[in-house]
DNA sequence: TTATATCATACTTAATTAATATAGATTAAA
DNA sequence: TTTAATCTATATTAATTAAGTATGATATAA
């Protein structure tokens, strides 16, 4: 019942460049600083971030990533979905046929109905809204 | 992002005792056999159910197992809180000195949120809602 | 051509989950 | 008194997943 580091740290990737947006392409490095994760872990955050057209990246020295969209058109949703491998509280919502219970089973549309509440917060936060909580520096 | 079976499986036995409430004790080998867990793994998730005043039990011969409460007192939430080693979405929401960043996260509160979200409907679940769509059977 | 940075896999380690196994102690109906 | 059943507690195993590291290739500005 949590979630993984993956999209955490996917979100800060995402917040960062978001927060940096003006200075030009950003480097894995800077960001690792700042967000205190490994360069290479951060690489492998963002080859699904790019394949899902959130990032783009350029090569070579002065190189780095920018954002793809607008903060407002990603989402916690979005993020999370492209991260965490299953995305439902049980198995048994998408994938039905892994129990032969679950034709008639009580308890699935509970789960499910719980699963969409949690997106449906998650899908009307962007990040442009947590940017918005940022306190004014220096 | 997804439940743990202890969950999953404690909410089929409450729910499996809900059903046959009327027949006195409940064997832990009927259930087993309804809701095909072994024995030994019910053993392990009733402990906990009987610590949280949820199930009563009988020993001995005929003896086996009650639901303590009324099936409209047990919500989703509760069942979940029992087994779910960690019930918020991110470790600092409960934890914030486990992220040196956790004070001025522009992230933690979302996911608060979000986590908010799924129990406001994981509680308002109770294992009677569940058993009002149960088909009339014979 | 050199240094910088991304890109792409593969690998390793650690942690957790799920379940079974073991070995009894306790209780109470028949 | 026998037997059915729960109760307690720990240990073990197997499988899966998560988290992070390692290696090296590719692209490009200067």
């Amino acid at each position: 019942m949590k979630l993984t580091t993956k999209t955490r740290y996917g979100v800060r990737l995402l917040l960062d460049l978001a927060q940096h947006q003006d200075n030009g392409p950003i480097q894995m490095s800077k960001i690792s600083i700042r967000q205190n994760v490994s360069v290479k872990y951060l690489e492998q955050l963002v080859r699904p971030l790019k394949k899902a057209k959130f990032v783009n990246s350029i090569r070579g020295p002065k190189g780095g990533h920018m954002l793809a969209k607008k903060p407002k058109e990603i989402t916690l949703g979005d993020i999370t979905r492209l991260f965490e491998g299953q995305t439902e509280l049980v198995d048994c919502i998408s994938s039905p046929e892994n129990c032969p219970m679950s034709d008639d089973c009580l308890i699935r549309p509970a789960w499910k109905r719980a699963t969409q509440a949690l997106y449906k917060e998650l899908d009307s936060t962007t990040i442009a809204d947590l940017l918005e909580n940022e306190k004014v520096e220096h």
